[in-house]
DNA sequence: CACCAGGCAAGTA
DNA sequence: TACTTGCATGGT
């Protein structure tokens, strides 16, 4: 069944003609699992470029660690991360993160994400700031599974090449990954890297896609 | 100058 | 339930 069936094929085509055009997108970006969380929460509607500084600000002073994010003032660490724009937000967001896993997983970051997949989706979810996206970035990029990170690329380029009606909900658009590919983190973080990839090059709001590595693909017809 | 960026929550009717 | 608005910096 799994990836055997006519819209899995079609998935995997879709795939390796990404991956063929733009290679290995080496996601996700930074050196411990707690900078993946940071750059998940800070990255939301916002450039990556933006967050890397906030991220080095963070560090710049000392090395980050769950412990030391929980001791600094909620103002302290929005003007850290005021690179990443929305910084008053993020900041309670972050440390909203910080808190769950401080109260349940004793603080303790490998406890968490060693957690069993649905409850963690589940605990993410109920945490003032992680939505679908957030909470599944850091299933698949920070715990390794096979869950995949759907995001408004994925949303604008599956619908544009008609694979999914314009109003498909999250959890639609995560099904048609989920259920006809096999389950494999690997694949799952390649894929969803060089569909941001994608959106940004060749797959803007305003059609731009002469270059479009997808032009074959799918039944194409609102570019 | 306008527009966009690897969302989410809260407010309104 | 279904829209709309606020959040904010930095690059193109």
């Amino acid at each position: 069944m799994i990836s055997s069936t006519s819209t899995g094929r079609k998935m995997m085509a879709m795939f390796h003609l990404l991956l063929d055009h733009f290679g290995h997108q080496g996601w996700w970006p930074g050196e411990t699992r707690l900078e993946i969380l940071i750059g998940a929460m800070l990255t939301q509607n916002t450039n990556w470029a933006n967050v890397e500084k906030a991220i080095k600000n963070l560090k710049e002073s000392e090395e980050i660690s769950l412990e030391r994010l929980y001791s600094l003032k909620q103002e302290e660490l929005a003007q850290a991360i005021r690179p990443a724009g929305y910084f008053n937000v993020k900041a309670r967001r972050l440390r909203n993160l910080i808190h769950f896993i401080m109260e349940r997983y004793h603080g303790n970051l490998s406890e968490c994400l060693a957690e069993e997949p649905d409850l963690l989706r589940k605990g993410l979810l109920s945490v003032n700031g992680i939505g679908p996206e957030t909470a599944d970035t850091i299933l698949l990029y920070a715990a390794g599974h096979p869950i995949f990170v759907v995001d408004a690329y994925t949303h604008r380029i599956l619908s544009r090449h008609n694979m999914i009606e314009e109003d498909a909900s999250y959890e639609a658009l995560q099904s048609l990954f989920m259920e006809h590919l096999p389950d494999d983190p690997v694949l799952f973080n390649e894929f969803h890297a060089l569909i941001v990839r994608t959106g940004k090059e060749t797959c803007h709001k305003k059609p731009l896609c002469d270059s479009c590595p997808l032009l074959e693909w799918g039944t194409l017809s609102r570019h």
